[in-house]
DNA sequence: CCTGTCCTTCGCCCCATGGCGAAGCACCAA
DNA sequence: TTGGTGCTTCGCCATGGGGCGAAGGACAGG
């Protein structure tokens, strides 16, 4: 019998300040260790074992053992597109326990796998504005000048075709618009990290949760994008 | 102290059985009744009462005393957003507990007050496509072909204007694309509904929380949205 | 007024959940 | 094999929170 309230129970996995914390920091797109990830949570490991193994059940993180280490990390696009809506209400139903991003997290940030911030949203705008990719049932698809343009910035469009999704639509919280997510916005991401147009940020503190989600856009990651998609920086 | 895993304190608010089926009853875009809104979710008043009084204070419900009955709906278009997010996380994560929506459930069906499933993408896909609305800094606004062509529909710019937001997305799980949020979406599904080119679908059992959020389009508003906006129903 | 209704507050019980320490596995390295 | 380390399981305790019944306010109608 399916519940008619049945996001109750994926709900409960959200709502504990050391589950909240472990998936805003698996949020960065790595994967973490069991041990990392109960000290960013401030908790013991036999807890944090506890808390990972609801986590996983339910479906919202996966872990890939290596040898004596458990990496953990978001089990999909769709959990990540969740948690950055869920962080976006959460600012604009009570902006006095908001998290601490500053202007840079707003600017260009990694939400997962891909750009979101106003960068992320720009992206988004330039792809469909030049009609590099048009929009088909449940998604996005490239054209044929999508391909060759995307080619040219060092896109490996081979690889973004072996997701799940190749491109869709996550929304931004902070912008309100909707910025580009799929196998298509991850390999934009890692391109331009790859080719150093994009930064992270350091963390300011140890353990910070939201540390390296923060991107910073070089002279010529801001000349090269711009030019690619017609974007202001 | 703003902690870096804030959302947890909202996510608990979502994460108890009966509060997240009186949200869900809430998503139809109604305002319910205390007593309405405890029968749903099958609990007595004084734990409704305490539930509501939560839900007011984390700012995801408001209050309009009206004699001797208190009428809640939800606070923002945010909070309806983030519900129909969620909603579609716990189908992505989990299959065997989505709540039963069928597929007229996809088709067309109302989010809080504005349209959404494959009406409501396409709804978007053609006011983008054909410039009614262009993008701006954190939403969209409209051009002077989008208001003659809105106007000539029959929507109430004015009043959509009246709006916190003009025009913004809001993601669209079922479909993986954004659709229309804000003052214009609620003004246009107000008058889709208004000149009957939706209706309602009633509800199939007794207190389904779902109920009255299905809508089915009409032979006239296939015809008059089609024409309208060049959209397939 | 008094009555019925709607809603809230109060007091109480109960159990689900989170935390830890200790012990037990699993794996790498010597 | 023998440690050493990372992680999990087990047993236990404390607390928070959800539920109800009973009682108390607020409001409409006679």
């Amino acid at each position: 019998m399916t519940s008619p309230a049945a996001f109750a129970a994926t709900a409960v996995l959200l709502a504990d300040p050391a589950r909240a914390a472990m998936l805003t920091a698996l949020l960065s797109g790595e994967a973490l260790t069991a041990s990392e990830l109960a000290r960013v949570a401030g908790i013991g490991a036999p807890a944090a074992s506890a808390h990972l193994g609801r986590l996983v059940k339910g479906g919202l993180i996966a872990v890939h053992p290596q040898g004596r280490h458990r990496y953990h990390r978001l089990a999909s696009e769709e959990v990540a597109a969740m948690l950055e809506t869920l962080g976006g209400l959460t600012e604009a139903v009570s902006p006095a326990r908001r998290w601490p991003h500053g202007e840079a997290f707003r600017t260009a940030r990694l939400c997962y796998d891909h750009l979101a911030g106003r960068l992320g949203v720009a992206l988004h705008a330039g792809l469909t504005g030049q009609s590099w990719i048009v929009p088909t049932a449940g998604g996005w698809v490239a054209t044929e000048a999508g391909e060759v343009g995307l080619t040219a910035m060092g896109v490996d469009l081979a690889a973004a075709r072996t997701a799940r999704r190749f491109a869709c639509d996550c929304m931004d919280w902070s912008e309100r618009r909707a910025h580009l997510a799929g196998g298509l916005g991850r390999e934009i991401a890692a391109c331009c990290l790859r080719r150093h147009w994009l930064t992270r940020i350091p963390a300011e503190r140890e353990g910070d949760p939201l540390a390296r989600r923060r991107l910073r856009m070089t002279p010529e990651g801001a000349r090269r994008l711009g030019e690619a998609l017609g974007i202001a920086a």
